[in-house]
DNA sequence: GCCAGAACCTGTAATCACTACAGCTTCGAG
DNA sequence: CTCGAAGCTGTAGTGATTACAGGTTCTGGC
């Protein structure tokens, strides 16, 4: 038995390690992102490194903002033989597509709400510009 | 009776008219944010011209990023009286804020994903750089 | 006036990625 | 041995829709 399987960690040492809180990490188990962990004699969970790792994993993908079902399709790709790497790089490079175009919405958001409250001169309510945008500009 | 009060628009009709669906607009009137309509004799909604405005009203600060409970403050500092509009410069401030912050975890999130495709030399999976990176690198 | 099919009705469940609770058991330090 | 922290399971709630199922009503052509 290699070092990294030996079963130590409790589910609140791995929570601290990773940064994912222990409810996530009993719902990344039930869902079937991470594998289900060996059992101490009172049932409790105890870590491998190597779910440390995948934890890990899981975690920094999910920080870039890949899906869950993203997450599940680069576990594939890593669990498996014989995919490569283009696969990988073509799932995040539709990410990333992703990504921008969300950015360029929240740009566009940006500009919108910075020039109306611009316009805000703190009047009252019924002659408020950023109310009036709402109710007749059209985007 | 004014002009605007008259119920003649269908639902399919408002749906239309304000790009939201026919669901979104039972949705609104179940959890308050659109009032209820008047029915015709076969119990079928029929909305007045200030539905339409509301209804676009709410799409707009939707489309804007405002969450429903935002629209809920919105749509109240509208309908009472003796607010001022400095609240809701506050609201749109606070949300441009929020917009903002999420601008840049985007953009961090875009760099990262750039930088690791950009590293893709398109071999097999056990030496993807993306792969590496997401199990070794610590954001 | 009749009929087909489109539009509408209500109520409920699914989505995504967690988070929170209730009510219990187990662990580990003193 | 005791006690509080940490763990367990199972379930329900979040936000903002969307998607049914299974029924009723409306509308346009004949």
């Amino acid at each position: 038995m290699n070092a990294s399987d030996v079963p130590r960690l409790a589910i609140g040492a791995l929570a601290e390690r990773t940064g994912c809180k222990v409810e996530t990490i009993r719902y990344y188990e039930r869902i079937g992102i991470l594998p289900e962990p060996a059992r101490n004699l009172g049932g409790q969970r105890r870590y491998a490194d190597w779910h440390l790792k995948r934890l890990n994993f899981v975690r920094r993908a999910r920080d870039l903002g890949f899906t869950l079902d993203d997450v599940r399709g680069l576990l594939r790709l890593v669990d498996e033989q014989g995919h490569s790497c283009a696969e990988v790089e073509a799932m995040a490079h539709r990410h990333l597509d992703a990504v921008r175009a969300r950015l360029a919405d929240l740009r566009a958001m940006e500009a919108v709400l910075k020039e109306t409250v611009a316009r805000c001169a703190g009047g009252a309510v019924p002659d408020c510009p950023i109310i009036e945008a709402l109710f007749h500009e059209t985007p």
